[in-house]
DNA sequence: TAATATAGGAAACATTTGTTCTCTTTGCAA
DNA sequence: TTGCAAAGAGAACAAATGTTTCCTATATTA
């Protein structure tokens, strides 16, 4: 399905254009910027963009259309409790949605967790924190990463990440707990949400 | 130069459904939106908003405007070293803009200091952090403020406020520093610029 | 060659939409 | 009370705008 020189010109103006004035043009003032002299000319482009899904066309409205263009996301969901068998980023598991740029934190796809109790003071992480984590499925030796052990709890917890011949462990940032540590079949029971990449503390 | 509960009732409203539509908002769309049954009932308050200059109208265009200035603004500006006798906020001050909504922090005109050194590691706050802070001249004692000492430096710093009988302190949450203790005329030097709020630890 | 697809023009038409007018209601102050 | 201002309803009007129909021109293809 691709796209034909004159559609692509006409696309460009009229982001040019919303972008400049703050909403959408009309027919007739793409026609003015294209140089055309006629909205009847104009208007077959337009409804083949529609068909071809470049467009968001709004049956009966004036100067009503959507311009797709995958727009960034500007914020971040904040992940609750996670229900059995979902993907984390599931709707249902959705608490909130935090009012951030994820791109402040490097990536694009990031998710966040609140933090409970005190076992990551060591690495200045607080009760009540935020924790910005980007996906990934693994993680490198000593990196601080988000997990979820089957069977165990409906929550990820943040830990600092560690795997040895036989072993995956998983330590604390706080000498008062105890490091936990999976043999053989048992390490496939930790299941890594994604890396620590960013912590927000709100109204402290 | 106010603005009238039912103006901003009516400004939410067009910021919201050009949030969620992509594009503006006719009379009547924002009658339905309000529950109003006229669109001649709605002119009246949007000719307001454009004299207020809260809206820009193009004369002729059909559901054509911008929305100027955002009820709040999104991003939290992040405030560098301070030019000798400028406000806080002044633009030369300003190193770069956050994209994080400050509602976030619960509030309105917030600004961001990068934290440099270990001495808040205690209250877990890192060298590098943001440090948000809400504007203020005062503070209560035992709270994190952040203050500039007059003729000392020209970079805001973190400390814990303590005001006693004869002297204003400044203690930092680490013990391997040392706390400042102003006397007298001195206590004058030190400067509030506000309280702090939250925290974000970007690229971790 | 004829057929077809793409691109554009001109005019007429129907709906949306901003605008203007008059009227009513409500709350507040002189 | 009277006067005034803000808020809203309803109807009618004019301009902007999307839509349709019928036309021409050019390039490509069977």
């Amino acid at each position: 399905m691709g796209i034909t020189n004159r559609q692509k010109e006409i696309l460009d103006y009229m982001w040019t254009f919303q972008d400049r004035e703050g909403f959408p043009p009309s027919l007739r003032e793409i026609c003015k910027g294209l140089g055309l002299t006629s909205a009847g000319s104009l208007i077959k482009h337009v409804r083949t963009l529609e068909d071809k899904g470049f467009l968001g066309r709004m049956p009966g409205k004036k100067r009503a259309w959507r311009l797709r263009r995958r727009p960034a996301p500007l914020s971040i969901p904040l992940i609750g409790a996670i229900a059995a068998g979902t993907p984390i980023l599931a709707e249902e598991n959705r608490e909130d949605e935090l009012p951030v740029d994820p791109k402040l934190f490097g990536a694009a796809d990031a998710f966040a967790l609140r933090v409970k109790g005190d076992s990551m003071i060591d690495a200045q992480i607080r009760d009540g924190d935020l924790a910005v984590i980007r996906p990934q499925q693994d993680a490198e030796n000593g990196t601080v990463v988000a997990v979820i052990v089957e069977g165990l709890q409906h929550e990820a917890t943040l830990k600092i990440f560690r795997r040895r011949d036989e072993s995956v462990e998983l330590h604390p940032a706080n000498p008062a707990y105890e490091p936990l540590i999976f043999h053989q079949e048992d390490r496939a029971k930790v299941k890594i949400l994604g890396r620590l990449i960013g912590v927000i503390r709100p109204k402290l």
